[in-house]
RNA sequence: CGCGGGGUGGAGCAGCCCGGUAGCUCGUUGGGCUCAUAACCCAAAGGUCGCUGGUUCAAAUCCAGCCCCCGCAACCA
């Protein structure tokens, strides 16, 4: 606890992020957290090592690039060097970059297959499955949907195909065993739960490599040039290839003190595969019993997720990317406050720009921005000199320096436990202290009666002190405003936390005036898209972030419209699909041919008010599986707003009609 | 029984692990101040902490059950 105390070591890590998506704001907030993270330890005087880097194997890797014309290694280069441009933009102060096709990785992902496989942990053994040619991918139970594949609706092949296996069996029992002799293994306690509950089932053995015959993106297992590594596999050892595992000074420095970040997408390999391999890892390269423990990383530290305009995230790339351009349009240390104070670690929350920018006015501006713009106004006015005060710091003044011890201490146990809004909300406590001091204090009144000299020196002092404690205690987390607001009042020192207290000058440092730190923002956030977002997320399905097409616009021949079979149909029966939210499957008939129709309408109609109206249906639709029932055709309605109206006829028609 | 998050004053959230006067931000109302970025400070109004039962001297907090909302996944042909 209490960083600063006894200065030590610190090794974090964030994932290695996999280059098939461009940087966005779920990437960008493990990040920054990191970030902060080891800004803070290095505040404190800890030894500090911050790696972050690409996962850069696999299918959709080979694929991109054949699609793009480029060699694998190629489109790799151009991807990971965007996560290191998007890094450099945020001032992330990484320590070493890795990358998953480097020599120095792949040597370590070598050695350890060869320890592990020498050590009996790996297995050549058969998987059966049921695969797909057109995706190149099993596919489990659950996902087959009538036997064929979910997504090219053909049907599957059993096929079986060798692979090696790591007995991760084996360790299902120590590894549930270490959990509970370990509770802050994973943090915060709801992802310990949850793996836990995950062990409560029999574990498999991990399949480690693939086939060169499906797959050649992936480092060659040393033992047997038919396969290449899996991915997970290869990634997950990057946290120890980075420090030169087995045997680099890095490993047996920094390893020991190892905090993992990651998000709760990936919780599972880094809670269950990898204590497993670490442990076998442990064993294979000879340690003993009771000193293989010590392999295993000291705490994994899992965030939620961020949803967007309280809407999703994950998929639609287009809105992360865009939330994280906010970064541009208002600072990086905004951006970093923002995603920092909204979101409670761990949790889930919710980006919005009208957040974001609340956030900066309220905080920010009024707060922080403000205090520091009154405060230097103040002082940039009165004549610095080097005749320390001889009142004592009483009262109010004293209250503001056991303000800041209590600040010191509090965001020490926050960023012990990554309470990131904690640290922040404790500095802002901290803040309205002052604000509160200067009120109380009332110096431009003291300036006035010359009585009261001493007391306004004292009162200036306390104020510099501030602010120079703000800019200690803010350098993790905004570390440009932390910066300008040490120079500000004269301190062109290393910030360091031993130096963060109030009290520790006595006389009146010359301070420019620092004004407009961060300005408000007008508050009217440009149409907050109610609608607008769910349509831009279903338009934005886009496989690699250009062509997306809006409503079709250009001019239709007669002929090809005729090309449509548009028919009036009565519906006999409709009944709501099960598991579904959103579909009816209605029985239709036009004329002699009864119909099925599943139609996207269970959040809009009930299936009871549909049987017996006339609707119209396009007929000649190529029929498609939903849900695993055939669907012979497309209901026309319109939608807006959000409503959505199925088209009725105004008089009657017999059903099968035509419809032009 | 697919996975996960949540239901706390008007809005958005913390608190829940480690039971003990219900807190923060925004908003509203009234007041103060004039050093400051229409900012800052004070005060007030406003909550049966989703429901039910249990444990306890004491439950927002622990246990059990239930209801509702929201993401993810598979579906809007």
């Amino acid at each position: 606890m209490a960083p600063g105390v006894a200065p030590s070591v610190f090794y974090l890590t964030t994932p290695i992020y996999y280059i098939n998506a461009p940087p966005h704001l779920g990437h960008a907030y493990t990040t920054i957290v990191g970030d902060a993270m080891a800004r803070w330890h290095r505040l404190a005087g800890d030894r500090v090592f911050f790696l972050t880097g690409t996962d850069e194997h696999g299918d959709k890797i080979a694929q991109a690039a054949t699609a793009a014309g480029l060699t694998p290694q190629a489109l790799a280069d151009r991807h990971s060097a965007a996560f290191r441009a998007a890094w450099r933009r945020l001032g992330i102060t990484y320590d070493d970059f890795i990358r998953t096709t480097e020599p120095r990785h792949a040597t370590v992902v070598q050695h350890i297959l060869q320890r592990l496989k020498d050590a009996g942990e790996l297995y050549l053994g058969k998987y059966g499955g049921q695969y797909c040619f057109g995706c190149e991918r099993f596919y489990t139970e659950k996902e087959i949907v009538d036997g064929l594949c979910p997504d090219h609706r053909t049907p599957l092949t059993h096929i079986e195909e060798e692979n090696y296996f790591f007995r991760m069996s084996a360790y299902q029992d120590w590894l549930v065993g270490y959990l509970r002799a370990h509770p802050d293994l994973i943090r915060p306690e709801r992802y310990r739960n949850e793996i836990l509950g995950f062990l409560g089932e029999r574990l498999q053995d991990l399949s480690i490599s693939r086939p060169t015959s499906r797959l050649q993106w992936g480092i060659p297992l040393p033992f047997d040039d038919r396969f290449v590594t899996y991915v997970w596999f290869d990634a997950l050892i990057n946290y120890v290839s980075a420090l030169d595992f087995p045997s680099g000074e890095r490993f047996r420095t920094f390893w020991p003190h190892v905090h993992h970040l990651i998000g709760k997408d990936i919780l599972k390999p880094h809670a269950v595969y990898w204590p497993c391999m670490l442990k076998a890892l442990a064993r294979a390269e000879g340690m003993a019993e009771d000193q293989s423990d010590t392999l295993i990383f000291r705490h994994l530290n899992v965030h939620g997720y961020w949803n967007i305009g309280g809407g999703k995230m994950s998929k639609s790339v287009g809105n992360v990317v865009e939330a994280l351009a906010l970064s541009e349009k208002y600072g990086n240390d905004a951006f970093r406050y923002f995603v920092m104070r909204e979101m409670v670690f761990g949790l889930d929350a919710d980006f919005s720009e009208e957040a974001f920018v609340g956030r900066l006015n309220a905080d920010l501006a009024n707060d922080l921005g403000n205090l520091v713009a009154r405060a230097t106004t103040l002082l940039s006015g009165v004549v610095p000199d080097d005749h320390p005060s001889s009142s004592n710091p009483t009262g109010l003044h004293h209250q503001v320096r056991t303000a800041s011890e209590e600040t010191r201490r509090a965001v020490g146990d926050a960023m012990s436990e990554f309470a990131f809004h904690k640290a922040l909300a404790s500095i802002w406590g901290f803040i309205s202290e002052v604000n509160r001091y200067v009120d109380a204090s009332q110096p431009w009144a003291l300036a006035k009666d010359p009585a009261k000299k001493p007391e306004f020196k004292r009162v200036m002092i306390t104020l510099a002190d501030s602010l120079r404690f703000l800019g200690i205690v803010l350098a993790p987390f905004l570390p440009e405003a932390a910066t300008k607001i040490r120079r500000a009042v004269g301190d062109n020192r290393e910030p360091e936390l031993s130096n963060a207290v109030v009290g520790q000058i006595n006389t009146i440092p010359r301070v420019a005036k620092l004004s407009g730190l961060f300005p408000r923002v007008d508050q009217r956030v440009p149409a907050p898209t109610a609608g607008a977002s769910a349509s831009d997320r279903t338009a934005r399905t886009e496989r690699d972030g250009r062509g997306e097409q809006e409503t079709p616009t250009g001019p239709v021949t007669k002929e090809q419209f005729g090309k449509l079979d548009l028919r009036v149909a009565e519906v006999v029966a409709a009944e709501p699909v099960a598991k579904s939210k959103k579909l009816l499957k209605l029985s239709v008939s036009l004329g002699g041919e009864p119909r099925t129709v599943v139609a996207g309408i269970a959040e809009h109609y009930r299936a009871e008010e549909l049987v017996g109206k006339k609707v119209v249906i396009v007929a000649n639709l190529e029929p498609v599986r939903l849900m695993g029932i055939e669907s012979q055709g497309m209901l026309l309605a319109g939608s807006a707003e959000g409503r959505l109206s199925i088209l009725i006829l105004d008089r009657d028609l017999p059903p099968g009609a035509r419809v032009t």
